[in-house]
DNA sequence: CGTGAAATTGATCTCCTTCAAAAAAGGTGG
DNA sequence: CCACCTTTTTTGAAGGAGATCAATTTCACG
């Protein structure tokens, strides 16, 4: 938990409101603006209004569930299959609130995916080389099929439980 | 979610009772007996007891600390770590419930850690050379130096969550 | 005992890491 | 616009951790 100066504890996620001991840190991958709210606030207000606790908690649920997912990912799937599967993730993500543009380097690919760099690198290759992916610029990936590429990553969205996916 | 012929759905743990699709499957490793609670009922009852639901959410915050915390594992970690972990994982987490006698086969192992059976064997093999344990009969591990066990598995049981162990 | 599951061993193969270096791509100040 | 510098991407080579395949041995137990 976060402590700032003559406040109460806040947490810079869900994950940590109820939990004593912070186990995990966090970072941002692009300038950010953060807001800090005292657990007291959100717990009473979770108390006071049920149905967002409800959406709250199957927030928590669903971070569980890209968890788990992250686990097979990462201790089943070799790298061509686990990069196809992050970046079928990601774009599902970002589509699913609008932001279809995303940006990231090699290296946070393998961060994300406990690949070494060098190995993204050839993998990334291995991709557009069947026509799957292309990099037009530095930082950036295009979805050339979507269909093979989900399937080299044996990418399921079930488990990202959104419901309604923007057009 | 579990289907029951002439009953609401229910299903077979906190994970998805938020959730409208069952996004992972569950299997007893002993003989168990399992009890089904419609989500209707769950749901009204979180609702009368605010505490209960509290527990509850914890609940579902610590499975998702621990997915996370065997993400690093699978995806960061060679096997002799990745084995010396699990097993102060499993060793805390049976403690905390009073259960010391654990019971599990090299094949379980592997599948709890993504290492084959045969580098599971080569690795507890290691691991006994080591003294950190010793295997008096199948499917049984004596943790036989705690302080380097931890060690060997870069082992922080906070991510556990867990207040008061049973001494 | 016999029988199937679990543990063990040996050998080979491959995916991926690590190390090292070069080439490209972006920015920045002049 | 160019020179410069940092970050990112790319390439090559070598080594290693662990998978896979195939047997053998040990164990649990009816």
């Amino acid at each position: 938990m976060e402590e700032r100066a003559g406040s109460t504890p806040s947490s810079p996620d869900l994950q940590s409101l109820d939990l004593e001991v912070m186990d995990h840190s966090l970072a941002t991958v692009v300038a950010s603006k953060v807001a800090f709210i005292p657990h007291e606030v959100v717990r009473a207000f979770l108390r006071a209004h049920p149905r967002i606790a409800d959406v709250f908690w199957r927030d928590t649920l669903i971070d569980a569930a890209v968890f788990r997912e992250w686990v097979v990912n990462v201790g089943r799937r070799d790298a061509y299959a686990r990069i196809a599967h992050v970046l079928c993730e990601v774009y599902v993500r970002l589509r699913a609130v609008g932001l279809v543009n995303g940006q990231a380097t090699q290296a946070e690919l393998g961060d994300a995916t406990g690949i070494s760099t060098v190995h993204v690198n050839r993998t990334l290759q291995e991709l557009r080389g069947h026509g799957l992916i292309s990099t037009p610029k530095s930082g950036r990936v295009v979805i050339e099929d979507w269909d093979r590429l989900q399937e080299a990553g044996e990418f399921d969205p079930t488990y990202l439980h959104i419901t309604k996916l923007a057009a």
